[in-house]
DNA sequence: CCCTCTTGGTACTACCCCGTACCAGTGTGC
DNA sequence: GCACACTGGTACGGGGTAGTACCAAGAGGG
């Protein structure tokens, strides 16, 4: 692509924006959107109100969007490519094995508590069943595309008989899940606020201890 | 108050009924409000559709239960309760360590996997923000009170020496979160059926041994 | 200077919903 | 046979929403 315009003919389908202006008005509609979205809910967020406060007209959003599920669609891609976008820092092979899992769930539980995590988590349970597709997208792209990266690190580490259990695949999964468990839970009803960073850290620490000993054997190294 | 009747005069306010008639029609009405609140969300759902299906007059959801709000609140307390109930079964302090986090695990996990036990997951998810007070009473009677009924065994068993662990309540929250991890959330999102009995036996089989033993060491009983 | 295209803003249509009020039919105690 | 409370059903008022149509003002090229 020598420039980043694209084809001229596409703005005769009303579909794409060409001009600055334009580009700026999606952008902060997206933003609006999603603030109206996150916090009243997919039924409960008003196109009207988005308008208002965005500013602009409704052809804005029906000449971009396609209407309130497509405004609801960009949403959902937008915030997920955002919360995947901190969590791309890839895997150090130079690492034990133990750092490796630390940082790991460090990063997940950072994610995992960062607002666009907590309401993207929230919305995606709410509204998944009626929007499949982006049910789909977000497990894919987000807790099911983590475990498999994890799964595949414990692959590598059991073929250097660093570990030796059966299903890597179920123990990336349950590390997943001790990350995302209670905690998480209170944080995405209100019961406490998200936690700390030394909180997180101490968390993440206890999670990787069960992890690679139990709580059986006294611990070792 | 020498009988467990309440002030006859209550009736003249409208808040309770009396009758057996009502208390089916009452019956009735959460029944079917129960599936379009959790079939449609909060805002999706309508008072005239409920009446329409349950038969009755509005006057029957503004009598007995207050307004939209209200019956809400009487769906998510009926369906905790017969959540809970089926939970219920109590700690056996003869079974070995392994067979109560197994017996634990199928408990909750079956629980999860409930028609009831995931509506009122996501339901709660959903609308927990403008409902503080039930997601309180959710956590507290449900994940939570799972998360303490389980510290307590721990520590029991702590105390026997059994296990070596500096956090007990962590660890339970740990267990909880392995069996409330990605395939929970698969079949909330509706990406997988909810798991058979055979497959929810491997699982939980397997987080009870990685609880137990870790990934590290090899499995020693 | 004029014309056209774009764009912000508003009006409109056709619904839907909550909550209240009213009306007619029914069964029951007397 | 009768008065009465109860109940199912319907109508109404006030408000709100998605999506479309329309209008007026401004920018920019010829």
């Amino acid at each position: 692509m020598s420039t980043t315009k694209m084809k001229t003919s596409a703005r005769a389908v009303g579909k794409t924006r060409a001009s600055a202006a334009g580009r700026a008005r999606s952008a902060e509609i997206l933003r609006v959107a999603a603030k109206m979205f996150f916090k009243h809910g997919y039924a409960g967020a008003s196109i009207d109100a988005i308008i208002a406060e965005a500013g602009g007209s409704k052809r804005d959003i029906y000449g971009e969007f396609g209407g309130k599920e497509g405004l609801f669609a960009a949403i959902v891609r937008d915030n997920l490519n955002t919360a995947l976008g901190t969590l791309a820092s890839g895997m150090d092979e130079s690492k034990s094995l133990q750092e490796t899992l630390f940082d790991f769930g460090i990063g997940l539980a950072e994610v995992l508590s960062t607002p666009t995590g907590l309401n993207l988590y929230r919305i995606i349970v709410s509204e998944g069943v009626r929007f499949p597709a982006l049910a789909k997208l977000f497990y894919d792209s987000g807790p099911g595309l983590v475990a498999n990266k994890l799964a595949e690190v414990l692959e590598q580490r059991k073929r250097a008989k660093e570990i030796d259990v059966a299903d890597c695949h179920a123990a990336a999964d349950q590390f997943v899940g001790m990350i995302r468990g209670n905690l998480h839970l209170a944080v995405i009803l209100r019961i406490r606020p998200a936690p700390r960073p030394d909180e997180l850290q101490a968390f993440v620490s206890k999670a990787v201890a069960t992890l690679l000993h139990g709580i059986v054997s006294t611990r070792k190294a």
